[in-house]
RNA sequence: GGAGAGGUGGCCGAGCGGUUGAAGGCAGCUGCCUGCUAAGCAGUUGUAGGGGUGACUCUACCGGGGGUUCGAAUCCCCCCCUCUCCGCCA
């Protein structure tokens, strides 16, 4: 959510920048709506004066047994007054409050200008493609021939978009959640969180996930609660309404969750394969910031989650989201690709954000900074570090063998039994 | 699921229809004092929003939302949450 006060006094600022990223929202009623806002409030205000005042009065009279009915009856009319125009007030902040929580974050000045993905900057790319001696298969085909990855099984429990993971396969996917929280955890100083997988919808609102994307949200039947898209969502709304010391900024927390995406509008996109699941699962970063240095915190973000693709040697390059790929919430995206051999291409693992005060503001996350002073929303960022389930995939495709078996990366044994390599 | 108790300021805790933004205590801050010394005394300390260049001032906030009333932290209704006991259960 964007500060009303800076919104209005840069109508202009914010729609330029806004339509960079392709929405162009008409904030001219903004002004207006705003100044009606602030005439009805000095009146209900005024109004509430005399009323407090004169009940006070009232209050006095009686005790000195004398009459009061006369001014009594005459505030029968001001309360009604008061009521009528509490109830337009009302109707103006709601008429505001949902045309804020609709409009998306401003991207910040580093972020390029573009229309979709093919505008997106790399910032760097690290490790080479391995040279195969052979044709590279697809992860669902080596690993569905070991079989330890079963998506006939999956799709009679559940239908399309699930899969179902077996044996060694199994093992690979808990190895890989436990490998990326150990480093997180006892490298990167990351606190770790098992949050609720359901939530309620006000930490879908404090996240930016509602009330904009609810058709991307599984709704639990005939009950206020939704299963998580992703970690952040819990783990951001963990400090909602609360003020935090700045002393303890930053306040960093790694968690594994699976996620719960309806994927509506993606048919025919991903549809071979672990990359676009109805539930999938992920090691999150959560970061709350200090405002000045969070674009440094969010660097840093990016390089705990590609530590993780290093220590399993998998080549990846880093992309600058630009202004027309960016998330709702976002002001700033990087995106880790990671490169898939059988498909031959790089393909998104990671996504590491600066949110600034957009969610801060709507979950009403705040810090007393430095010295005292008047209270301020904190920074709040978050990335994957990593999609599980796509590194997985990266693992089968990156370290297959001609003769169809998966080496296991070594960073990963310890956590796999020293299992060196996956067979049938 | 059944029965009960309760949700008040940074914390503890009073208030239960009328100067109560809220006693008292703790904690914090500011002075003063200083041979009763891990002390004493005095003052002060919330959030959000509106108006004013400003000193300042007004409004709202006692879990959330409605209602009754001239007036609600206090009465009524609905909801949420926490705790205790019972039942069920991994």
């Amino acid at each position: 959510m964007l500060d009303i006060k800076f919104l209005k006094d840069n109508i202009e600022t914010v729609t330029e920048r806004l339509a960079t990223r392709g929405t162009v929202p008409d904030l001219s009623f903004i002004k207006s709506l705003d100044e009606k806002r602030r005439a009805l409030l000095g009146s209900v205000e005024s109004l509430k004066q005399k009323r407090n005042t004169v009940s006070q009065e009232v209050g006095r009279l009686k005790k000195e047994g004398k009459d009061a009915s006369s001014i009594m009856t005459d505030m029968q009319g001001v309360s009604a007054e008061i009521k009528a125009l509490d109830a337009e007030l009302a109707e103006c902040d709601g008429a505001l409050k949902t045309f804020l929580l609709e409009l998306p974050n401003l991207p910040h000045d580093s972020v390029p200008t573009g229309r979709s993905e093919v505008d997106n900057v790399e910032v760097r790319a690290w490790g080479k493609p391995k040279e195969f001696g052979f044709v590279p298969k697809e992860h669902t085909e080596i690993a569905t021939a070991l079989g330890i990855l079963d998506f006939d099984a999956a799709s009679k429990l559940s239908g399309a978009r699930f899969s179902l993971l077996k044996g060694a396969g199994a093992l690979l996917e808990r190895s890989l959640i436990n490998f990326m929280l150990t480093i997180h955890t006892t490298e990167h100083g990351y606190i770790e969180v098992l949050p609720p997988f359901m939530v309620k919808e006000s930490a879908c609102l404090g996240t930016g996930q509602l009330p904009k994307f609810g058709e991307d949200l599984f709704k639990i039947e005939g009950w206020d609660h939704y299963l998580i898209p992703t970690a952040e969502v819990p783990v951001t709304n963990i400090h909602a309404e609360e003020v935090l010391s700045v002393g303890n900024l930053p306040i960093k927390y790694t968690a594994f969750t699976p996620c719960f995406r309806k994927e509506a509008g993606s048919y025919g996109k991903d549809v071979k394969g672990l990359i676009r699941l109805h539930q999938f699962n992920k090691v999150e970063l959560v970061k709350f910031a200090d405002p000045a240095k969070s674009y440094d915190e969010l660097e840093s973000l990016v390089s705990n989650a590609e530590e993780i693709l290093k220590r399993l040697k998998l080549p990846y390059r880093v992309v600058n989201l630009c202004t027309g790929d960016i998330g709702f919430s976002a002001a700033k995206t990087y995106d880790l690709e990671v490169w898939l051999p059988g498909q031959a291409t790089y393909r998104e693992i990671s996504s590491c954000s600066n949110f600034e005060d957009f969610q801060a503001r709507r979950a009403n996350i705040r810090f007393k900074p430095e010295g005292g002073g008047k209270n301020r929303f904190v920074h709040t960022l978050n990335g994957s570090g990593l999609a599980v389930g796509r590194t997985l995939v990266a693992i089968v495709e990156n370290y297959q063998n001609e003769d169809g078996t998966i080496t296991v990366p070594e960073a990963l044994r310890p956590y796999m039994n020293g299992l060196e390599k996956i067979q049938r």
